[in-house]
RNA sequence: GGUGGAGUGGCCGAGAGGCGAGGCAACGGACUGCAAAUCCGUGUACACGGGUUCAAAUCCCGUCUCCACCUCCA
């Protein structure tokens, strides 16, 4: 079994075949922190990890770095405008992001390079490209650093695009650039911007360009070849397109494959903070339960846009309750195989997986697995029930969904959760025997009183022939 | 102007020439003291108009609508 993705640079599916047997190295392009993170920002995290836990899962070893981009415009701009130093505007809005991927049970990546962290590789390889005739310094002594796209003839083969055919840039600044689709390497200082926000270079003080950010961190931790580099379908142009030109300029290979993730829509357009700020993802989990928005980004394909409504948060709320039952059943009924993780996965789930991550349909075959699983326990089957059981809680845990996972129990309410839980567990087992009680004699009034009261409490009963269990209410 | 993507049943969301993915909701049945949960069953869905084919949601032609990107923007 072969995984499949499709490449954004080929234009379809193609076998995937990594540069080093039994490892695959993939470079994602992190977000600029500067906002609150949103649905849409967490899906690409989300993806990858999906992609990272699968690949792993298919026996490969991973190493998978994400950037963070710690300065540029935007942050220099709101920060500016909040009045607060630009690096503490961006570390706080780093430890946003990482507490959302925390909440939505994203694995940490191998490793998480910030931009600011990299400037000397970053002025090494602008050298390169100078030497090699590819960048040259502004005519105007603003110090500003441009890439020569007129040449570098490959110029738009990520999208596909003819340099003569793009938009021309009218009303663009053409600042000292020789050619307005050329692009910064380096910004030189503006006395406007804090001297904080700037590092000496051959070419005087200043900052780097968003694009060579990911050329030279990619370079430093993957090497100058690597297999997979993502990100959002935004990024194909113009910044995958610029990070590729450089590094390949520059004399490197980089990316054997590029994967995009599409959007989450609001109304069917993409989401942004002036639509939609009901998507913020710390406000979405406050509504539903983290593991259900997860499932809600995660069921779709990839490169689907993912319309946001409240209907399908509920939905899929409903859905996962679906899974999270069977399996409180088969644990109720104290079938649970210790050995779960061993179980190989279904075949239609590792082929669903394998062609380009294909969850739509490993989640189709998570619920068959389900109903088999359900249909099993209803008739006294133990084994198929647990070896179902076993199958459910594997291709949860690919999918970053097994509610047992470690990355569920961080932060502090979790904790408080872990805690409480026998507390609760011992006082409900009381009244859940006091109406046992009362239902063996037949006293109903007394028995439904007691459900009543637990429902109201927001707490869900099932009668099981192994005795009635309580979930949380979600 | 260029490039790419989309329009599927009440809702979400797959598929991409032939047997109606899957989920949510609804209805009927089984089970239950009653429920809940579970299982079984119930849908003549593929933007529109033509065409190709024994067969089209899937291919071809045309039309409409929508979205994204085109140099600092997630």
């Amino acid at each position: 079994m072969t995984f499949r993705l499709y490449d954004s640079l080929r234009g379809r599916v193609v076998d995937f075949v990594p540069l080093v047997p039994g490892q695959v190295s993939i470079y994602h392009c992190g977000l600029t922190v500067q906002a609150a993170p949103h649905l849409g920002h967490i899906r690409k995290e989300i993806v990858f990890d999906v992609l990272r836990r699968w690949l792993t899962h298919s026996g490969y070893e991973v190493r998978i770095v994400a950037n963070v981009t710690d300065i540029d415009d935007k942050i220099l701009a709101t920060s500016a405008e909040r009045g607060v130093p630009w690096f503490e505007h961006a570390y706080r809005f780093e430890r946003e992001l990482h507490d959302a991927y925390g909440t939505l049970g994203c694995l940490a990546p191998s490793y998480e390079p910030r931009a600011t962290g990299h400037i000397p590789e970053m002025i090494q390889l602008i050298q390169t490209l100078i030497e090699r005739g590819h960048a040259y310094v502004a005519a105007d002594a603003s110090g500003d650093v441009y890439f020569d796209v007129a040449s570098w003839p490959e110029y738009g083969v990520l999208s596909h695009q003819q340099v003569s055919d793009m938009e021309p840039a009218e009303d663009a600044d053409p600042r000292g650039k020789r050619d307005p689709h050329d692009f910064a390497l380096w910004k030189g200082h503006k006395p406007t911007e804090p001297d904080t926000a700037s590092w000496p270079s051959p070419w005087g003080p200043g900052r780097p360009g968003w694009h060579i950010e990911c050329s030279a961190m990619a370079g430093k931790y993957l090497g100058p070849a690597f297999d997979i580099h993502g990100g959002g379908i935004d990024l194909r142009f113009p910044h995958h397109e610029n990070e590729l030109a450089q590094a390949r300029a520059a004399g490197r290979p980089f990316a054997s494959y590029w994967m995009h993730n599409a959007w989450v829509t609001a109304a069917g357009e993409k989401m942004s903070k002036s639509l939609s700020n009901g998507a913020l993802v710390s406000e979405v989990t406050r509504l539903y339960p983290p593991r259900a928005v997860r499932f809600y980004l995660v069921a779709p394909h990839y490169r689907s846009a993912i319309e946001f409504s409240d209907t399908s948060l509920a939905e899929a709320t409903a859905s996962l309750a679906r899974i999270d039952n069977f399996v409180g059943r088969v644990e109720t009924a104290g079938l649970a195989a210790p050995d779960a993780v061993d179980t190989p996965l279904p075949d239609a789930f590792v082929a669903a997986m394998d062609d380009d991550l294909g969850t739509p349909g490993a989640v189709a075959t998570l619920y068959q697995a389900v109903r088999e699983g359900n249909s099993a326990l209803d008739a006294g089957d133990d084994e198929t029930a647990a070896r179902a059981y076993a199958q459910v809680r594997g291709m949860l845990a690919v999918l970053g969904l097994d509610a047992d996972d470690p990355v569920w129990a961080s932060g502090a309410a979790a904790g408080d959760d872990a805690r409480l839980r026998p507390v609760v567990d011992s006082l409900v087992h009381t009244l859940l025997q006091q109406r046992a009680d009362a239902r063996a004699a037949r006293d109903w009034a007394t028995a439904d009183a007691i459900r009543d009261s637990l429902t109201t409490a927001g707490l869900k009963i099932e009668d099981t022939p192994q005795g009635s269990r309580w979930t949380v209410e979600d």
